[in-house]
DNA sequence: AATATTTGTTAGATTACCCTAACTTTATTA
DNA sequence: TAATAAAGTTAGGGTAATCTAACAAATATT
């Protein structure tokens, strides 16, 4: 199907969604609009194109949900986005704030073998440069289970898996920090008092991080 | 400046055409919208917002040009367009006439960075996949003198040095002859008759090819 | 249950790009 | 040079994506 560049950002956005809530991959007209930077008048137009070609199912004043197709097509705009970061990462050489922004325009690039192609000179990445699960070509993505940092008890060690909270600021801290995807951390001992924690990243000498930075690193044990 | 994709197309096509019209670097209205598919009506009306962004320099049922600004943008893009089609090419190989499309895509997108670490990361291509020049990022272009096999005489030795019809079929025509930038051509007789000529690819047997072919291929001598 | 708040929709307008049909200007040709 | 042809413009209209302002429905609060 032909999907317009606005189109597929509508359908990504619902996807990102859908895993963001995650007891129900729902979402709602104004919590769509407020992801996307429209007014919720603008999206509640495009909801009714959507629906028209079958990419989400909802009724009017109701939750919105994707169809199998269009979750399908999200899918398929998550996979690129997330290939193109990598390669802009691994081979041109850019920073981890740096990526996101351009793989935002090289995602709508349309060209099934110009993915897969690049799937293949990036040998078959099975995450991007954020710590997050790339789409394979059949759709299928790794399901992984997510621990929050902040939700380690004293004495825990664990590897740095990926981001939550994407922003430049928090990027550009981590670098500060030298910390990447893979990083060993360990707990020495979590404040009661505001959930900061004393950390030790790799052989660093230990430092204190805060409980709002504990609460947007994910990390596998 | 902010250009809309659109406005990069048009900007492409007046350079794209400035170089067609060897005497003079100018281009009239219909021109223009025979190059980019649309009617002269809508070439006229984007005329006027070229005008008002100071890319063109025109008036009112006179020849279109490009103004210093407008040349350089269009530079730009056609940098953007050649550098990919040889990532493509040479990266993720894809075949000499699948490049073009998707490189119609990729041109349009806007990252100073990218380009230049796309270059950096080719290490500084001189030529595209079809033997075109690739402007540097200051917007210097090695300018060649283009000769075509037409115009070569009886025992004439060449390279095939680009392409001028880089439409589909003779591209997959010149695969098939094993005949690609660099290949080393001898004519061996031009035929009066008709304008065909023999030559030789380079130790292969001798093979009649026509005067249509020999005006599509640029060579050096 | 009545009221207030939040959430979502509709109506009407705007901008970018494109079209057809009719017209005007410039160039060519008899 | 007058008629014809070619080139270019204007007027009026369409679609996609956005907006603001006004309204309607659903949910939460008293
Ligand atoms: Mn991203
Ligand atoms: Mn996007
Ligand atoms: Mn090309
Ligand atoms: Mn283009």
């Amino acid at each position: 199907m032909m999907l317009s560049y606005t189109e597929e950002n509508y359908l990504k956005a619902l996807l990102k969604l859908s895993f963001q809530n995650e007891d129900k991959p729902e979402a709602g007209t104004n919590e769509m609009a407020a992801y996307l930077g429209v007014k919720p008048a603008t999206a509640t137009d495009m909801l009714k194109k959507l629906k028209e070609k079958n990419l989400v199912s909802y009724q009017k004043y109701g939750k919105i949900l994707l169809t199998d197709i269009g979750r399908k097509s999200g899918i398929a705009i998550l996979r690129k986005h997330r290939l193109w970061e990598t390669f802009l990462y691994e081979k041109l050489d850019f920073s981890w704030d740096e990526v996101h922004e351009v793989a935002e325009q090289l995602e709508h690039i349309q060209s099934a073998k110009l993915v897969d192609k690049l799937e293949e000179f990036l040998d078959f990445p099975e995450f991007d440069p954020h710590g997050d699960p790339i789409p394979k070509a059949n759709g299928e993505m790794p399901v992984i289970t997510k621990t929050l940092l902040s939700e380690l008890k004293n004495g825990d060690v664990c590897k740095v898996a990926a981001i939550k909270d994407t922003s430049t600021l928090f990027l550009q801290y981590l670098e500060k920090l030298h910390i990447t995807i893979g990083t060993n951390l360990s707990v020495i001992e979590v404040i009661a008092f505001d959930g900061s924690l004393n950390i030790q990243i790799e052989d660093a000498d230990p430092r204190s991080v805060s409980m709002k930075f504990a609460e947007s690193l994910f990390v596998q044990r």
